[in-house]
Order: C-alpha cells, then structure tokens, then sequence
DNA sequence: TGTACATCAGTGAACGCGCGTTCACTGATGTAC
DNA sequence: TGTACATCAGTGAACGCGCGTTCACTGATGTAC
C-alpha cells in the first residue's frame, strides 16, 4: 500500500472508499476527515484539496449512493416482469436490499444530514431516484370505480414509499420491531398478501407477490 | 431565574426540561452535557451528579418522551369509538401526531443511538408503548378466508406500524418525499382510503376513515 | 434545643483529546516556447 | 530537446475550540443523640 510518489495519483477515490468504509463501521456520526486523511495513508489537510470538507465527502457519498440504488432498482425491474405489479414488487424489494445491505450510506443519504444539499450531482442523483420511484408508481392501474375509495397516483406512492422505508428504517434502527414482528422479510411477504387483498385500491392488475 | 441557594433544588427537573429544548433545538447531534449545565445555570460538573453522563440524560429524555406517547395514545382510543378499525387509527394518529410535533424526541427514541438501551425506566416504557400498539393491532378481526391471503397479527401489525412510521419519518427528514406526494395528512388520507378497500386483508370490520 | 457528623449537591480549575482550519512550504506535473 | 514557469497535490506545524473527565473543595441539608 506504501505510495511510491509524493502524489497519491487517485486520492479522491480512495478517500471515498475509505470514507464508505469509516461510516458503515462506526456510523456517520463518527465520521471524520482527519480519521480518513489518516487511513488513506496522507496527511489531515490533503482531503480539503478534494472536497473541501467533511459535508463535501459525506454529499459525494451519498451522490454514489443514490447512483447505485436507481441502478439496483432499474436492474431489479429489468430483470423480472414487465407487468406493472411485478414492477412495484421489484422496485420496493431493490429499496429494501440497498438499505440492508448498506445500513450507514441509507441513513446518510435519507436522513439528509451532513449533506450539502445543493451539490449538483447529489440533487440530480436523488430527483433520478425519486423519479424512477414514482414513474413505477404511477403505472400501476388506478382503482375502476373512480369514486371516492379511488386512490390518485400521489396517494397511491406516497402509501407505497412510506410502507418500504418504514419497513427499512423500523429493521435498521429498532430492535422492539424486529422482536414483535419479525424480519423485513416477514413483514414483506405480508405486504405480498396484502396486495393481493387490496387490488382494488391499488389498481386492478395481477397482484405481485413479494417472496 | 437567579438562585438564591447554593443548591438548585431541582436541577434533574431542570437539566431535563434544558436538554428537551437542546435536542429540539439543534438536534440530537449537537447535545452536549456542557451545554445543558451552561443553560441551567449551573457549573458543568453538575449533571454528573444526577446523570452520569450524557447518555444517561438522554435515555432518561427518551423513557419519558415513551411515557409520553403511550399516554396519548391511550388518550386518542379512549376519545374514540371503541371500534377495532377505529382503535387502530387513533394509534396511528397519535403515533404521527407524537412524532411530527416532538421530532428530535422522536430521532432519539427511535433511532436508538446514544441512548443506553439496558435503562430500565426506558425499557419499561418503549415495552408499555409497542404493547399498546401490538394489542390494538391484535384486535382488528382477522381476514375471514383462513387461506393463504390471511394476515397473522404479526403480519398486520408489522404492515401497519411501517406506513406508519414511514410516513412520520420521511416526512421529517426527506423532502423529496413532501415535494413527490403530498404532506403527512395527504398519505393518511390515502391510508384511510386504502384501507377501506383492503379490509379483506386488514379484517372484516368496519373501516375507520382516518381524517 | 443544641451539637456533631455524614451525606449530598454544586464548584471551579485542570487535564488531555481530537477536531477543523490555516498557512507557508515543497515535490510533482504539465505546458509554452 | 531543453528550459522556464505556472499550477496543482500533498506536507506538517501551529492555532483555538469545546468536549468529557477528574478531583479536591465547600456550602447546604438531614439525622442521631
């Protein structure tokens, strides 16, 4: 790992790596840049050059972050059926798997803390997700009857999002969930049911199932 | 304010009421036990004394901001009708209403973080809170087939308490999500809805509009 | 009623810590001619 | 091909800051006799 050069040759990529690293394993609270100036083997003010400071790391983070989970969801729709259920279920699953598996870049990226929230490419890289998320949603068929119980595309996301973020941040964050529910993997088979049960709210296509 | 005894006299009462205002304030984050001692008043090795340290405080914040909700939600259920569905809301109701108007209270009770989880007033409270929400849940009639589409209690409880919680925690700290759906009061207004049309899933009874 | 003593609550000075920030610097690289 | 110069990336010492923690202390309070 010893550099050969006075330059490090790619230090803003190994910075992030590291800064990724330092997060996942003691949390964004901890994160700080002399902790990664250290780690990436250079000296406490050569991150500034970079990004300036910490905001600026943690916001090209969660850029990264957002990147990967429009990918992930564009990948997960991709791979299964074109029917708009199918759509949902794998947009909602990709949600789930990407703050499982990355607990500390999910909270960094949605609690919105630490960021700087008029960077470019985060704000891009969220409106592309958020975007994808909603355009999903919104193919789903409304309810036939047009009538009050009739669910707008608004409603029908903002139930949708709400019930995967909480099913991720409740797992994440809150042991007493865990224990009187079970896993996420519990509570998303319930949602498969539900679904099922509540077409008629949801739209009136083949229900997906979660599992 | 000024004291006129060398001894305060209720400087627990007081740090607590301090540390609330701090956290609200400038969030969770940025609490310390120097600052909290500085707005009471009092020199900073003061709080030791009733605390420990600052975890102690805090946990201390959270098991009453627990009590806290309990109580309402005891107080919403009881203001209602003593139907299943609308038991339900009402819990869901107090939930939201807890959390959109104590959200720093709510980060710390939720997220967990800095608080010491082995406090027994905390655990006492946070179990009498998830009881209240678990027996409410377990009251809603169960979906009347007995097939494969039929939600346990856990299921259902674990279902509901996410869009709960996903509403709340989205709406405090992602305005992408405000921008995309609507308010807290818009997503509710869907559950209502959405609940209607799944009471097959959700069980039999009558469903309780939640605005 | 008074005295002696233990206990408790709050003081304030001191310590070490890691942080972000600044700054003059130096080594490396690229470019103009 | 060489030279001169500008620019950039990383260095390392220094600064002030607020934090938690410790500790000997002192004022107040309660209790035993």
């Amino acid at each position: 790992m010893a550099r050969k050069s006075y330059h490090h040759g790619s230090l803003r990529e190994a910075l992030l790596e590291v800064g990724e690293a330092l997060i996942e394993e003691k949390g964004v609270e901890a994160f700080t840049l002399r902790e990664c100036a250290r780690r990436a083997g250079v000296s406490h003010g050569a991150p500034a050059h970079h990004f300036g400071d910490a905001t600026g790391l943690l916001s090209e983070l969660a850029a990264i972050g957002f990147e990967e989970l429009d990918a992930l969801m564009t990948r997960y729709r991709h791979d299964g059926s074109p029917e708009p259920y199918a759509q949902f279920v794998a947009t909602g699953r990709a949600y789930l798997d990407y703050a499982l598996h990355h607990p500390a870049r999910f909270q960094l990226m949605f609690r919105g803390e630490k960021l700087r929230l008029e960077s470019e490419r985060l704000g891009a890289a969220a409106d592309r997700t958020f975007g994808q998320l909603m355009d999903t949603l919104s193919r789903l068929p409304r309810h036939g009857g047009g009538g009050e119980a009739t669910l707008t595309v608004d409603e029908q996301a903002g139930l949708a999002w709400a019930i995967v973020h909480g099913v991720a941040t409740l797992t994440l964050d809150n042991r007493g969930f865990v224990e009187c529910v079970g896993g996420a993997e519990h509570v998303l088979a319930a949602l498969g049911k539900m679904l099922g049960a509540a077409r008629g709210a949801f739209g009136s296509g083949q229900p997906g199932v979660a599992t």
